[in-house]
DNA sequence: GCCATGGCTAGTA
DNA sequence: GCCATGGCTAGTA
């Protein structure tokens, strides 16, 4: 019992919106798109939830798998992140993605849209 | 009562 | 910039 339990932790933590719902969607995110926490919030019929989502996905249980620096505000401004806003910044630029005082230069060409 | 948001107003230039 | 939204956490009883 040396590894914290993860599931057990989603399953009692969010009544209403699955967190695990919430990292299935961040996962189809491709690498040099970026999409929204509204997006998401509304893609799981939660529409007016993303201030949550952001909660939901600001403890992210595996960030090195789970890609939570592709969730951006829905002005474009990048938004928080664990590491820092710089670092996120600077995944984002890595992935092909231009950014121009804090904000996605062309957000909508980038901005991904779930089915 | 906080917050990794968002949308809508006021009010400046 | 204000405030509604929704889930969480600290800290009181």
């Amino acid at each position: 019992m040396s590894q914290y339990n993860f599931a057990a932790k989603e399953e009692m933590a969010h009544p209403c919106i699955s967190s695990k719902n919430v990292y299935d969607l961040l996962a189809k995110i491709p690498l040099g798109k970026v999409s929204t926490y509204g997006d998401i919030a509304k893609a799981l019929g939660h529409p007016g939830a993303s201030r949550a989502i952001g909660r939901i996905i600001a403890n992210n249980p595996n960030p090195i798998v789970v890609p939570c620096h592709r969730v951006v505000k829905s002005s474009g401004e990048i938004g928080g992140f664990m590491y820092g806003e710089d670092k996120k910044k600077e995944m984002l630029e890595k992935e092909g993605i231009e950014i121009e005082n804090r904000a996605v230069k062309n957000f909508k060409e980038f901005r991904f849209v779930f089915e």
